[in-house]
DNA sequence: CAGGATCCGTTTCGATACTG
DNA sequence: CAGTATCGAAACGGATCCTG
């Protein structure tokens, strides 16, 4: 909501996101499986706290990256998604999973992706976009 | 150093220095301008704690993305550079800033520098890894 | 029962002073 | 100039408790 006073560097405007631990997991599973529950979030293996998840999904919140909606189901549930601005990430999601592969032991399936990505990166990053983007509109 | 047990997702690996807001400052500056003093970081716009500093540099070294040395001149001066790994973190710094650019007000001669990244980012990208991959054998 | 607020001991941060 | 030492403030994170 309130745009924090900060520098104008690209790096320094995205620290939100980037200088988070939580934030950039939070920002992954949702890339992975869109829309997530606040269960699916502590689900994930890094076990993340009930207390440091709301404040980190109500920032996100508050600067344009995700949106909440009701599970059409049940009101209980909330759910989750990216909004087109967080879907713009994938690209550097993409790039970061190029260079750990390059440098770390990853997961075999996720190697195997990320070398089919690397055949058309242009290609699949815009269709994923497109797709995500149509994603949001359906569950509106 | 000590390899933390870590997941095998490629965002989880790399964790160190995305989900820290002053490692990803500090290869920013060096990706701008190599080789960088204990100084030149401290003079940075967003004003790092010495002690915070000192911790980021040491783990960036553990970590194989930074090295130290000598000022050819005097030796008190200290050296940092990145390595060939860190160097490579350039595609996703640069990601970054498309995804800012597109989103955020930033600095109107970076906006014009990404504006001819954008250009031919394969090209910018491959050309600029090989020149700061020659600067290190230079000063080694 | 899912989402999330509250409490509280522990860790980390970060500003400044200080040392080699 | 390149770092350590100190110390109050802030954030973490785990358990538990509320609320619809």
């Amino acid at each position: 909501m309130d745009q924090k006073k900060r520098s104008n560097c690209p790096v320094s405007c995205s620290l939100d996101i980037w200088g988070d631990k939580w934030s950039l997991l939070i920002v992954r599973d949702l890339l992975e499986s869109q829309p997530c529950t606040y269960g699916d979030f502590l689900k994930a293996e890094e076990k993340i706290a009930t207390n440091i998840l709301a404040t980190r999904l109500q920032m996100l919140e508050e600067n344009g990256i995700i949106t909440k909606s009701e599970h059409p189901d049940s009101k209980a549930k909330v759910l989750y998604q990216l909004t087109s601005k967080g879907i713009d990430l994938l690209p550097i999601i993409v790039e970061i999973g190029f260079w750990a592969d390059k440098y770390y032991e990853i997961d075999k399936s996720k190697k195997a992706v990320l070398k089919e990505i690397k055949k058309g990166k242009e290609l699949f990053v815009k269709t994923t976009i497109q797709r995500l983007n149509k994603e949001i509109v359906k569950n509106k």
